[in-house]
DNA sequence: TTTGTTAGTAAAGCTTACGAACAAACAATG
DNA sequence: CATTGTTTGTTCGTAAGCTTTACTAACAAA
């Protein structure tokens, strides 16, 4: 009687046909990210891991030899009864990756192999400039790096400020002046191999949830220029429904009033906790050392406060378990983090929230864009991450 | 060299292997939902809108008129060239589906059709009873509508207050006294038929978003006597890591303080603006009846704007384009929605909110956790949504 | 040497969906 | 009225994908 049992979650909502052939794809990703995640390892052992019977992923590991993403590496060393394991794994020097990071004045690109090591760099100062220019200082960067690949690329991933719809054309982004910008069409066009363009904060949640501690719920929120956010909800990205989740700099905090903002509204979030904010009102401290200190901390302690109070609704809407701050450590890893979760706790459920947890993200702050924007070509050509 | 290129959104994540008899099952749900959503139609019809072929859409109706779903309905009638269609559909007369609602005193359940369409009626009030008394209640709801059925029960769908699991398991409702119930797992073994119980506001908005005007991305805002919301992200429901999403009653409203409330804490969203909580505020105002009308007004208005300051972080970290208010239409639909949207638009940025509406329910403010209730279990046994 | 275990492969079978071809039934057209 | 073209739904054969069963190879332990 009854139909169908979904498998993950209550609610199953089928959309499109299922065909077999997809359900292929689905497993050769499977394996694909049980070798990623597990290294080298038996045949039997990705069977074992993945529930398909052993004749099926010799059938899929043969196909994945076949285009170059496996190879065999030899006999399993330890002594076992039975017939010796033959050793495969992802082949990780097969393919390389550009990441690019346009989220800062600096402009950052490098060359990753597929565990997202940085191979090679390329930097840039973007020097002011926007539009075209900044577009073909972009397009310079990775010439640069596809010259110093020792291997196939697999596909580059931009991490981009402002607003980048789901076909990575840049809708907005006022620091580069780019508007309705096809980047990602455009890239793809000028180096032939697959492109993937993303907001800066999208793409660095995808980094800390690959690289560092993972979780099913994670909000990053970026502190740089701006301050935007990047969401995994149940494990996978959430872009919202016109690619804009995450864009909570203007959002205005608190009943009291605050700083102006460059947006023309009153006591933004942008307006407390901007870096360019921060350090001027850190810069203006005055009175003996021990005076400036003080009042340095009053800045960051209010400045988290602030963070706080705009995420307490969003921790209780989503039941966010994680929150990882990404920007410069001097401001945000000290009194501003300490007065955040101060802050969300008191704000919140403490039932709900016990668990909260907010870190500074785990990963070097200058690659984070960049390895995410690697972690997004994985995703998008691999299935892995 | 392109392993898999993802359907749904950039990343793909695969979690569990698949077979091709799930994707059957996925193409079987498909075929229902077709025939839910756009009614009596040739299997050509069919075909057409899913892209599956005629073949395997007349073997897939095959197994569905086996089991009872589906139906014929003879030929159409309008002339056209060609063969005449046979016409077919959802079998909506042939199961019958019960709906539970306890978010409030008065404990409500009905028999549903597969529309939806209310058939029967069971209510009790719950009288102040608590723990087993109330249990027993429920279930002798149940019993009442299961010997009203007049077609076999696909299922029992129940709208609890509280915290509840995925599983069905009631981790805490105050109001009710339980804590831990596993309230799914005992009526499926009191009834022997498929159960499936989780939160009020959550069952709320599946209502609103299959009846009601839908959209990708929803939050329904359930006001009673606590506040709770439900979340529709991507289509699909979210429930949060710990299965507290949307429970944002006791985040803390702004920076000015606020009425105390029940959980210790000042100003939460619930001391603002529980049904309660308003009443008692509206029935204390003094003066004229002018005075006493502009009284009303102004603290309608004021607990409008407390729920615009508590959504504006969350609207804009979802990107949402739609929230929709659920509760007493007198109390919330007027000065209070009208505040709350005016707010929410003067605290988030209009180039992403433009677009984003607030509204009632547009469904029978009695019956939205009951229609809910059903398409709960419609979504866990169809797959139709 | 025997026994038991493990890895990987081969063959056969089932499920699922597809394409080609066809018959039935009808409208439109001359 | 016969012909032509269209649409529907089915039958038949095929391809893809996974499973089960059975097998060989290779090893450890007794």
């Amino acid at each position: 009687m009854t139909a169908t049992q979904p498998s993950h979650g209550r609610i199953l909502r089928p959309t499109a046909k299922v065909l077999p052939e997809h359900a292929r794809g689905h497993n050769r990703s499977l394996v694909l990210q049980t070798l990623y995640r597990q290294g080298p390892q038996s045949r039997a052992d990705v069977s074992r891991e993945t529930g398909l019977t052993r004749v099926t992923i010799s059938d899929l590991v043969a196909g994945l030899m076949q285009d170059g993403f496996v190879i065999e590496l030899g006999q399993r060393e330890a002594a076992r009864p039975g017939k010796p394991a033959t050793m495969i794994d992802i082949d990780r020097a097969a393919f390389q990756i550009i990441g690019v990071d346009l989220s800062d004045q600096h402009m950052r690109a490098a060359l990753l192999d597929l565990d997202g090591t940085v191979l090679e760099r390329e930097n840039a100062d973007r020097a002011g400039r926007t539009g075209d220019d900044a577009l073909a200082a972009v397009v310079g960067l990775i010439e640069g790096l596809v010259l110093r690949a020792t291997a196939p690329l697999l596909g580059i991933g931009v991490g981009s400020p402002g607003i980048v719809d789901a076909d990575g054309t840049v809708l907005t982004a006022p620091n580069l002046a780019w508007t309705l910008l096809p980047l990602q069409a455009m890239l793809r066009e000028r180096f032939d191999i697959p492109v993937l363009v993303a907001n800066d904060a999208d793409v660095a949640v995808l980094a800390e949830h690959s690289f560092g501690r993972a979780s099913g719920d994670v909000m990053l929120v970026k502190v740089g220029a701006g301050v935007g956010a990047g969401l995994i909800l149940g494990g996978r990205p959430f872009y919202g429904s016109h690619s804009a989740a995450g864009e909570i700099g203007h959002v205005v905090i608190g009943t009291d009033g605050g700083p102006a903002c460059a947006c023309g509204k009153i006591g933004c979030l942008e307006a407390w906790l901007s870096v360019p904010r921060l350090t001027e009102q850190l810069a203006a401290t005055t009175g003996t050392e021990a005076e400036q200190a003080a009042a340095r901390e009053l800045i960051l302690r209010e400045a988290g406060r602030r963070l706080g109070i705009i995420l307490a609704p969003v921790v209780g809407a989503l039941n966010l378990s994680e929150i990882v701050l990404s920007g410069p450590t001097e401001l945000l890893d000290g009194p501003l983090a300490t007065a955040t979760i101060e802050t969300l706790r008191k704000r919140t459920m403490a039932e709900f929230t016990g668990d909260l947890a907010l870190r500074m993200t785990s990963l070097a702050q200058d690659d984070i864009v960049l390895r995410g924007a690697a972690v997004m070509v994985l995703s998008g050509q691999l299935g892995v991450s």
